[in-house]
DNA sequence: ATGTCACACCGTGTGTGA
Protein backbone atom coordinates (compact mmCIF):
# COMPACT_ATOMS: atom_id res chain seq x y z
CA UNK A 1 0.00 0.00 0.00
CA UNK A 2 1.60 3.31 -1.21
CA UNK A 3 0.33 5.88 1.62
CA UNK A 4 0.58 9.62 1.35
CA UNK A 5 -0.07 11.76 4.72
CA UNK A 6 -0.85 15.51 4.00
CA UNK A 7 -1.81 18.47 6.40
CA UNK A 8 -2.78 20.92 3.06
CA UNK A 9 -3.65 23.90 5.74
CA UNK A 10 -7.02 24.13 3.35
CA UNK A 11 -8.23 21.82 0.87
CA UNK A 12 -9.50 24.27 -1.35
CA UNK A 13 -6.65 26.43 -1.47
CA UNK A 14 -4.16 23.33 -1.82
CA UNK A 15 -6.36 21.63 -4.69
CA UNK A 16 -4.14 21.97 -7.57
CA UNK A 17 -0.87 20.81 -5.63
CA UNK A 18 -3.33 17.83 -4.41
CA UNK A 19 -4.77 17.00 -8.03
CA UNK A 20 -0.48 17.24 -8.90
CA UNK A 21 0.10 14.53 -5.78
CA UNK A 22 -2.49 12.34 -7.05
CA UNK A 23 -1.38 12.15 -10.26
CA UNK A 24 3.04 12.53 -10.31
CA UNK A 25 2.74 10.18 -6.87
CA UNK A 26 -0.40 8.05 -7.43
CA UNK A 27 -0.78 6.86 -4.03
CA UNK A 28 -3.25 4.28 -3.05
CA UNK A 29 -4.42 5.92 0.11
CA UNK A 30 -4.17 9.55 1.01
CA UNK A 31 -4.98 11.03 4.33
CA UNK A 32 -5.43 14.51 4.69
CA UNK A 33 -5.52 17.04 7.58
CA UNK A 34 -7.08 21.12 7.81
CA UNK A 35 -9.43 20.44 5.19
CA UNK A 36 -10.52 23.72 6.43
CA UNK A 37 -14.21 22.33 4.31
CA UNK A 38 -17.76 22.60 5.11
CA UNK A 39 -19.38 19.50 4.78
CA UNK A 40 -21.16 20.46 1.85
CA UNK A 41 -18.16 22.24 0.08
CA UNK A 42 -16.00 19.40 0.05
CA UNK A 43 -14.87 18.48 -3.54
CA UNK A 44 -15.35 14.98 -3.90
CA UNK A 45 -16.74 15.31 -7.44
CA UNK A 46 -13.04 16.78 -8.27
CA UNK A 47 -11.31 13.87 -6.27
CA UNK A 48 -13.49 10.83 -8.01
CA UNK A 49 -12.49 12.80 -11.57
CA UNK A 50 -9.36 12.17 -9.99
CA UNK A 51 -9.76 8.72 -9.58
CA UNK A 52 -9.96 8.50 -5.62
CA UNK A 53 -13.00 8.76 -3.12
CA UNK A 54 -13.39 10.30 -0.04
CA UNK A 55 -14.32 9.59 3.12
CA UNK A 56 -14.40 13.07 5.20
CA UNK A 57 -15.32 14.37 8.29
CA UNK A 58 -15.52 18.30 8.05
CA UNK A 59 -15.83 20.63 10.81
CA UNK A 60 -16.01 23.84 8.48
CA UNK A 61 -14.11 26.68 9.49
CA UNK A 62 -10.67 25.02 10.94
CA UNK A 63 -9.62 21.30 10.89
CA UNK A 64 -11.24 18.57 9.21
CA UNK A 65 -9.46 15.35 8.21
CA UNK A 66 -9.93 12.71 5.10
CA UNK A 67 -9.04 9.54 3.67
CA UNK A 68 -9.06 9.45 0.31
CA UNK A 69 -8.91 6.17 -1.46
CA UNK A 70 -8.26 4.89 -5.40
CA UNK A 71 -11.68 4.24 -6.62
CA UNK A 72 -12.71 0.92 -6.70
CA UNK A 73 -10.66 -0.45 -3.44
CA UNK A 74 -12.76 -2.21 -1.18
CA UNK A 75 -14.24 0.03 1.25
CA UNK A 76 -15.73 -1.26 4.84
CA UNK A 77 -16.62 0.53 7.53
CA UNK A 78 -16.60 4.35 8.31
CA UNK A 79 -16.00 5.89 11.91
CA UNK A 80 -16.04 9.82 12.32
CA UNK A 81 -14.47 11.33 15.28
CA UNK A 82 -12.70 9.69 18.20
CA UNK A 83 -14.47 8.40 20.99
CA UNK A 84 -14.26 10.12 23.90
CA UNK A 85 -12.65 13.39 22.52
CA UNK A 86 -13.83 16.80 24.11
CA UNK A 87 -14.81 18.65 21.17
CA UNK A 88 -16.17 16.34 18.30
CA UNK A 89 -17.17 19.59 16.34
CA UNK A 90 -14.01 19.80 16.00
CA UNK A 91 -13.72 17.21 13.36
CA UNK A 92 -9.59 15.65 14.34
CA UNK A 93 -10.46 11.89 13.35
CA UNK A 94 -12.07 9.37 11.20
CA UNK A 95 -11.43 6.32 10.07
CA UNK A 96 -11.99 4.34 6.59
CA UNK A 97 -11.08 0.25 5.57
CA UNK A 98 -9.50 0.36 2.39
CA UNK A 99 -8.58 -3.25 1.09
CA UNK A 100 -8.82 -4.45 4.75
CA UNK A 101 -6.71 -2.30 6.91
CA UNK A 102 -7.64 0.32 9.00
CA UNK A 103 -6.84 3.60 7.98
CA UNK A 104 -7.04 6.71 10.39
CA UNK A 105 -6.54 10.35 9.09
CA UNK A 106 -6.10 12.73 12.37
CA UNK A 107 -5.25 16.55 13.28
CA UNK A 108 -4.31 16.60 16.65
CA UNK A 109 -5.10 19.30 18.77
CA UNK A 110 -2.46 22.05 19.06
CA UNK A 111 -2.50 22.64 22.36
CA UNK A 112 -1.44 26.62 21.99
CA UNK A 113 0.61 27.19 25.22
CA UNK A 114 1.90 24.81 28.37
CA UNK A 115 -1.19 24.61 31.39
CA UNK A 116 -3.61 26.42 29.29
CA UNK A 117 -6.98 24.88 28.62
CA UNK A 118 -6.20 23.67 25.42
CA UNK A 119 -3.15 21.73 26.21
CA UNK A 120 -5.48 20.34 28.59
CA UNK A 121 -7.53 19.03 25.79
CA UNK A 122 -4.68 18.16 23.71
CA UNK A 123 -3.35 15.77 26.19
CA UNK A 124 -6.89 14.19 26.59
CA UNK A 125 -7.48 13.32 22.92
CA UNK A 126 -3.61 12.15 22.78
CA UNK A 127 -5.09 9.61 25.58
CA UNK A 128 -8.29 8.82 23.83
CA UNK A 129 -5.88 8.08 20.51
CA UNK A 130 -4.20 5.34 22.32
CA UNK A 131 -7.42 4.13 24.32
CA UNK A 132 -9.27 3.79 20.24
CA UNK A 133 -6.10 2.44 19.21
CA UNK A 134 -6.01 -0.67 21.55
CA UNK A 135 -9.92 -1.04 21.61
CA UNK A 136 -9.31 -1.65 17.75
CA UNK A 137 -6.52 -3.84 18.28
CA UNK A 138 -8.18 -6.09 20.87
CA UNK A 139 -11.24 -6.27 18.68
CA UNK A 140 -9.78 -7.15 15.39
CA UNK A 141 -5.75 -8.74 15.83
CA UNK A 142 -5.50 -9.46 12.55
CA UNK A 143 -6.61 -6.58 11.43
CA UNK A 144 -3.79 -3.84 9.81
CA UNK A 145 -4.07 0.14 12.06
CA UNK A 146 -2.10 2.88 10.12
CA UNK A 147 -2.55 6.18 12.02
CA UNK A 148 -1.52 9.13 10.19
CA UNK A 149 -1.73 12.79 10.42
CA UNK A 150 0.14 15.80 11.89
CA UNK A 151 -0.12 14.85 15.42
CA UNK A 152 1.54 18.27 16.74
CA UNK A 153 4.24 16.19 18.76
CA UNK A 154 7.81 16.29 18.33
CA UNK A 155 8.86 12.75 19.42
CA UNK A 156 12.00 13.65 20.98
CA UNK A 157 15.20 16.63 20.45
CA UNK A 158 16.01 15.00 16.92
CA UNK A 159 12.69 16.40 15.82
CA UNK A 160 13.17 20.17 16.27
CA UNK A 161 15.67 22.18 14.83
CA UNK A 162 16.56 24.42 17.55
CA UNK A 163 15.26 22.54 20.84
CA UNK A 164 16.40 25.38 23.24
CA UNK A 165 14.29 27.94 21.38
CA UNK A 166 11.23 25.36 22.28
CA UNK A 167 11.68 24.75 25.96
CA UNK A 168 8.54 25.75 27.70
CA UNK A 169 6.77 25.44 24.76
CA UNK A 170 4.18 22.66 23.49
CA UNK A 171 5.22 20.19 21.10
CA UNK A 172 7.91 18.76 22.72
CA UNK A 173 6.98 18.85 26.53
CA UNK A 174 7.59 15.06 28.49
CA UNK A 175 3.81 15.15 28.86
CA UNK A 176 2.84 15.29 24.96
CA UNK A 177 6.33 12.67 24.35
CA UNK A 178 5.15 9.88 26.95
CA UNK A 179 1.81 10.05 25.38
CA UNK A 180 2.63 9.89 22.02
CA UNK A 181 5.53 6.38 23.15
CA UNK A 182 2.31 5.49 24.91
CA UNK A 183 0.04 5.94 21.58
CA UNK A 184 3.18 3.70 19.87
CA UNK A 185 2.37 0.56 23.14
CA UNK A 186 -1.07 1.02 22.98
CA UNK A 187 -1.21 -0.12 19.33
CA UNK A 188 1.59 -2.31 19.10
CA UNK A 189 2.49 0.77 16.43
CA UNK A 190 5.82 1.34 14.27
CA UNK A 191 7.09 5.21 13.37
CA UNK A 192 7.67 4.33 9.81
CA UNK A 193 10.03 7.24 9.49
CA UNK A 194 12.48 5.88 12.65
CA UNK A 195 11.97 2.41 11.45
CA UNK A 196 13.75 3.15 8.25
CA UNK A 197 15.78 5.81 9.75
CA UNK A 198 17.15 5.37 13.25
CA UNK A 199 19.38 8.16 13.14
CA UNK A 200 18.46 10.48 10.76
CA UNK A 201 16.83 13.80 11.25
CA UNK A 202 14.51 15.29 8.88
CA UNK A 203 11.18 17.35 8.98
CA UNK A 204 7.57 17.80 7.90
CA UNK A 205 6.58 21.30 8.89
CA UNK A 206 8.24 24.21 8.50
CA UNK A 207 6.87 28.08 9.53
CA UNK A 208 6.02 30.19 6.61
CA UNK A 209 8.02 33.34 8.37
CA UNK A 210 11.37 34.41 7.90
CA UNK A 211 12.14 32.32 5.65
CA UNK A 212 12.53 29.12 7.48
CA UNK A 213 11.54 26.49 5.11
CA UNK A 214 14.79 27.75 3.23
CA UNK A 215 16.84 27.46 6.48
CA UNK A 216 16.24 24.39 7.26
CA UNK A 217 14.18 24.94 10.42
CA UNK A 218 11.53 22.89 10.80
CA UNK A 219 9.93 20.42 13.02
CA UNK A 220 8.90 16.55 12.54
CA UNK A 221 5.00 16.68 13.64
CA UNK A 222 3.74 14.03 10.74
CA UNK A 223 3.73 10.52 11.41
CA UNK A 224 2.73 7.89 10.04
CA UNK A 225 2.41 4.75 12.94
CA UNK A 226 1.72 1.49 11.27
CA UNK A 227 0.44 -1.34 12.95
CA UNK A 228 0.61 -5.22 11.43
CA UNK A 229 1.94 -3.89 8.32
CA UNK A 230 6.01 -3.75 7.46
CA UNK A 231 7.38 -0.70 6.32
CA UNK A 232 8.92 -0.33 3.14
CA UNK A 233 10.03 2.71 2.22
CA UNK A 234 9.97 6.21 3.27
CA UNK A 235 10.48 10.09 1.46
CA UNK A 236 9.23 12.99 2.68
CA UNK A 237 8.11 15.14 -0.48
CA UNK A 238 10.18 18.05 -0.21
CA UNK A 239 8.95 19.12 -3.62
CA UNK A 240 5.68 20.06 -2.47
CA UNK A 241 6.73 22.27 0.28
CA UNK A 242 8.24 24.73 -2.49
CA UNK A 243 6.88 26.54 -5.09
CA UNK A 244 3.20 28.37 -5.66
CA UNK A 245 1.16 28.86 -2.48
CA UNK A 246 2.30 25.71 -0.86
CA UNK A 247 1.52 24.62 2.39
CA UNK A 248 3.34 24.76 5.61
CA UNK A 249 3.50 20.79 5.98
CA UNK A 250 4.80 18.82 3.17
CA UNK A 251 3.36 15.26 2.25
CA UNK A 252 4.96 11.84 3.84
CA UNK A 253 4.45 8.53 1.34
CA UNK A 254 4.81 5.65 2.63
CA UNK A 255 5.14 2.38 1.64
CA UNK A 256 3.88 -0.51 3.39
CA UNK A 257 3.45 -3.94 3.20
CA UNK A 258 1.83 -7.37 4.75
CA UNK A 259 4.29 -8.84 6.43
C1' DA B 1 11.71 41.75 11.70
C1' DT B 2 5.88 41.69 15.28
C1' DG B 3 8.73 38.41 9.36
C1' DT B 4 2.95 34.15 6.62
C1' DC B 5 -1.16 32.02 5.41
C1' DA B 6 -6.18 31.07 5.35
C1' DC B 7 -10.69 31.58 7.08
C1' DA B 8 -15.22 34.36 7.99
C1' DC B 9 -17.23 38.58 8.03
C1' DC B 10 -20.24 42.79 5.15
C1' DG B 11 -15.04 44.04 4.45
C1' DT B 12 -11.12 47.67 0.31
C1' DG B 13 -9.77 45.87 6.90
C1' DT B 14 -10.04 43.04 11.42
C1' DG B 15 -10.09 39.04 14.45
C1' DT B 16 -8.91 34.13 15.02
C1' DG B 17 -6.14 30.07 14.68
C1' DA B 18 -2.03 28.08 13.43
Amino acid sequence: MRLVTWNVNSLKARMPRVLQLLEEVGPDVVCLQETKAEAAAFPADELAEAGYEAAHHSGGRWAGVAVLARSGRARGEEVHGLPGEARPEEARWVEAEVDGVRVISTYVVNGREVDSPWFAEKLAFLDAMAARVRALREARPDQPVVLAGDLNVCRDDRDVYDPAAFAGSTHVTAQERERLEALLDAGGLVDAYRDVDPDGQLFTWWDYRAGHFHKGLGLRIDYVLAGGLEVRDYAMLRDFRKGSKPSDHAPVLVELGRP
